[in-house]
RNA sequence: GGGCGCUUAGCUCAGUUGGUUCAGAGCACCUCGUUUACACCGAGGGGGUCGGGGGUUCGAAUCCCUCAGCGCCCACCA
């Protein structure tokens, strides 16, 4: 059968990817082998494959493939996530479109409309990972909503409630007024935005005296219960113990003082929200004042909000300044920069607003996954200087609320039985909750009708921080089969963005509910940027269509683009070219193989000593290469590995061996050569498969014929061979004078068709490679001497080696001369340099042996090398 | 405001404990080439005082100090 001239990477990678799926390469279960298990970071179950998937999950599968291949029970789970507020928020967005309120439906409805969307929607991305190759067991693939990952997060929850980690507060949180639900401190992004810091002025009361306060958000004055100076601010002493009377709402409210003001920012004259505003909070737990809670659920404003009640908080901040500038109480208006919290996800101002939620203790339970990564290294972070970050985030780590006023998510398993703040139990199901009720108010009547669940829904990263252990059903199971073979998992590939929503909190619970990591190594990727180092984003429009790519380059290609420049943790510019570069390394192994393939046998013809010599370098070459290889896999340098193996193919491979055994035109090779040939390009298929499955497993198959149990993908993994440095050597220095001679008829315009001489003032046992010199060179005899022929012609020099040309007339003598000068100026100079080393004492006594040994046998070199030169010069 | 990191060829980046092969790679660039695997190619080539300054050392891209520029994380002062 022959090759077809052209890779059609479309139809290749849907054959061998359903030919992978026929043959259950991907699936896995527990058995005698080592395991290697990898968790996807499970995309948002709404979501598209976009830049930053194609990459950390090209990692994985890259890891996964050589694992497989190394004979390794390999396992990758795939998955999605239920993404609570995101998708919550799209569902509600989906419904206003066809004028459905959200708040007209009960819970149920509106879950089912959800489960709808995630029907129609979910999966998608999951589809589209297929098409970039990736081998993850499928059977496996788990969602967060799934019932018996809910059931793992409900008994995780009431477990850490009975160990008294959970509790229930009223506190100051962050409010997403759009989404109308609390955000932890992770989901609030500060933005810098251009405002106005006001200078108001407040009535002292019984006093004609005004005091002027500054502030960026006026219209929280409504709520206002306190205005607080600087115990030792001499401008306002005179104030203390006094009250002020706070404009439009005229309310009496005291003057209270605490170091906490900055006698230099402002006026020095703070004013006091107790419910608005997180420090003011403390101020007011602190010298206890009221609290007057001025807004509404979406941050319109209440009652206290008098004839402003109703309209949104930006709107009053501005009718407020309006009407304080009428009753001239705006003194100063100023533009000024301040940071904004935002929500994440909405971008909504977040509001500071008080109210009850659950929160988990964090302190005890990071200690072990503190101790993980930066003492005990159970947990490796690649690259490490993540460390720090982490270290940083772990010690000073606050407590994780978990609660979400949403509908979408694992609600809250906690059932109110009263309207008391305590009147509540915590159980896996309504049943348990009534007898503990029943309990606990030691009334035995009480039965489920008289409970009423909390309405809240945990945090999505609630669940998703149990993702290793619970896709193994190790929470419900904790000593089944599954979990104990496949857990802890070895790699994880995701994004340093969610290094503490979703990495240190997996730490956390691997340690709270397994004693041990979820993973050994976590491999931080780069954000996927556009060529200008702009993030790539659906409103710049930078971001190209990830499915387009593939469709045009080829899957390998797209893989190999992007892996060529992504090291860890380092963002990476995502330009189309590295993609076409893919295409072209496709390209360049296709016709490889087309190459080898057209080759005629001729049965009777005996091995080519040269073609075996050859042979014979490349298989150092290339085992030295896979040891390059496999360190570099080991320090997760995978874009390095891949270069590593890149050049191989290209460079020694293609350029060197092929070129050099290749037979002239119309001639046969002999059959021991081209069966060599054939196994050498079998192992390198094999180092390529892990980052080009497609286009490697089509070459593979197209070899021979291979039967379910010997396709490339299950192909053993090289294994290290002892390496001939000295072949490598010899190879090298052969090389050079084939540089040398093509740089000669370069520089002359002399083509290939004519044939040269070539003197070595060597012994012909010196260098290797005769006939490859000749051949590549096009030398159509070399001839071994002991001095430069003084014929006409021109030298080079390889090393400490003279290289002699005979060619008539046309050599510039004056040319030749300078060219000679300047490379014995250039000699001269170096030994000047090394002997300045050698004569200085304090080199000669300090250096270690080595080291000297060097420079001497620099020096020598040099020697040798101005000795020819100089030869060479007499001889013009 | 606190902490961490980065600055090496036009671009993206390697350079492990200071010392052969330390100034490198890929891409881009320039020159030549239709030699039947590949022009998605081949052969050859140019290009950097390693951000500036100072110091330690026999020796610094590598260690220390300082300045400049950039990036990230944390906190969030009205």
């Amino acid at each position: 059968m022959a090759i077809p001239s052209k890779f059609d990477a479309s139809q290749v990678e849907e054959k061998w990817y359903a030919y992978w799926m026929e043959q259950n390469y991907f699936a896995s279960t527990p058995d005698t082998r080592e395991s290697y298990s990898i968790v996807i970071p499970p995309p948002n179950v709404t979501g598209v494959l976009h830049m930053g998937h194609m990459l950390n999950n090209s990692l994985q599968d890259i890891l996964i493939r050589r694992a497989r291949m190394k004979g390794l029970n390999a396992c990758w789970v795939p998955g999605t996530d239920h993404a609570s507020i995101a998708t919550e928020a799209k569902v509600v967005a989906r419904l206003k479109e066809q004028g459905i309120d959200k708040n007209d439906l009960t819970r149920e409805e509106f879950l089912k409309h959800a489960w709808e969307w995630t029907d129609e929607f979910g999966g998608v991305i999951l589809q589209q990972l297929k098409k970039l190759g990736c081998s993850c067991d499928w059977d496996r693939t788990k969602f967060t909503l799934d019932p018996d990952m809910y059931e793992s997060v409900i008994k995780v929850f009431v477990d850490l409630y009975n160990k008294g980690l959970i509790y229930r507060g009223y506190r100051m949180v962050n409010w997403d007024p759009e989404a109308q639900t609390t955000l932890s401190d992770e989901e609030v992004i500060f933005v810098e935005k251009p405002g106005f810091l006001y200078h108001i002025a407040y009535q002292v009361e019984g006093s004609d005296e005004q005091v002027i306060i500054a502030t960026t958000r006026p219209e929280t004055l409504l709520g206002d219960t306190a205005v607080c100076i600087h115990p030792e601010d001499e401008r306002y002493k005179h104030l203390k113990g006094k009250r002020i009377i706070v404009p439009i709402v005229n309310r009496s409210i005291p003057i209270i003082e605490d170091e906490y003001v900055d006698i230099e920012f402002g006026t020095g004259c703070l004013k006091v929200t107790p419910a608005h505003d997180i420090n003011d909070k403390a101020l007011g737990e602190k010298h206890k004042l009221e609290l007057i809670d001025i807004f509404n659920a979406d941050a319109s404003l209440n009652s206290y909000g008098l004839h402003y009640e109703g309209k949104d908080r930006f709107v009053v901040r501005k009718e407020i300044a309006k009407e304080l500038e009428t009753l001239n109480l705006l003194i100063k208006k100023e533009p000024y920069n301040h940071n904004v919290g935002t929500s994440e996800r909405t971008k909504a101002v977040i509001e500071p607003r008080l109210s009850d939620q659950w929160f988990l203790k964090m302190e005890d339970l990071a200690k072990p996954a503190i101790n993980a990564v930066l003492h005990s290294n159970e947990v490796n972070l690649v690259p490490s200087k993540f460390n720090n970050t982490y270290r940083h985030w772990m010690e000073n780590i606050r407590d994780w609320n978990i609660s979400r006023q949403l509908w979408w998510g694992q609600q809250i398993p906690a059932y109110f039985y009263g309207e008391g703040k305590e009147d509540f139990v915590v159980a896996e199901t309504a049943e348990e909750a009534v007898v503990l009720a029943q309990a606990k108010t030691a009334n035995p009547k009480l039965s489920l009708k008289d409970l009423r669940q909390d309405s809240d829904v945990l945090d999505t990263w609630f669940s998703s921080w149990l993702w290793p252990i619970s896709v193994f059903d190790g929470i419900r199971n904790p000593d089944n089969e599954e979990i104990n073979y496949y857990y802890p998992t070895q790699d994880l590939v995701t994004g340093p963005d969610i290094l503490f929503f979703w990495v240190a909190r997996m730490i956390i619970s691997g340690y709270e509910y397994r004693k041990e990591q979820p993973f050994t190594n976590v491999y931080l990727t780069g954000l996927v940027r556009d060529p200008q180092g702009r993030k790539m984003s659906k409103q710049l429009g930078n971001s190209p269509d990830a499915l387009k790519l593939i469709e045009d380059y080829g899957a390998d290609a797209v893989r190999v683009g992007l892996m060529l420049s992504a090291a860890a943790g380092n963002d990476l510019l995502f330009d189309e070219n590295l993609c076409q570069q893919g295409k072209n390394f496709s390209n360049k192994i296709w016709n490889a193989y087309r190459l080898i393939d057209g080759w005629e046998v001729d049965e009777n013809c005996a091995a080519d000593p040269h073609n075996a010599e050859a042979l014979d370098w490349y298989e150092h070459k290339f085992y030295a290469t896979l040891s390059s290889i496999e360190d570099h896999f080991e320090k997760y340098r995978i874009s390095d590995a891949l270069m590593a193996t890149y050049k191989l193919l290209w460079d020694d491979f293609c350029s060197w061996l092929l070129e050099a055994i290749k037979p002239a035109y119309g001639a046969p090779i002999d059959a021991p050569s081209l069966v060599r040939i054939k196994n050498l390009f079998e192992l390198n298929l094999k180092l390529l498969h892990p980052f080009m499955p497609f286009l490697t497993e089509e070459l593979w198959q197209y070899m021979e014929e291979r039967s379910a149990d010997e396709a490339l993908i299950i192909a053993p993994w090289p294994t290290p061979q002892r390496v001939d440095e000295n072949c490598l050597n010899a190879f090298e220095l052969a090389t050079k004078i084939i540089s040398g001679v093509r740089n000669f008829r370069k520089e002359r315009s002399i083509s290939y068709k004519d044939s040269l001489k070539l003197y070595v003032v060597a012994e012909a046992s010196q260098i290797s490679y005769h006939a490859l010199i000749q051949k590549m060179a096009a030398v159509e005899e070399i001839f071994w001497v002991k001095e430069t022929p003084s014929e006409s012609g021109a030298a080079f020099r390889v090393d400490t080696f003279e290289c002699f040309i005979p060619l008539e007339g046309a050599v510039d003598a004056e040319a030749e001369k300078a060219k000679l000068e300047e490379e014995l100026k250039y000699a001269n100079g170096f030994l000047q340099s090394v002997r300045k080393k050698l004569s200085n004492d304090r080199f000669v006594n300090n250096a270690p042996e080595k080291v000297l040994e060097m420079e001497r046998k620099k020096e020598a070199d040099a020697l040798e090398k101005i000795s020819v030169i100089e030869k060479s010069l007499a001889a013009l």
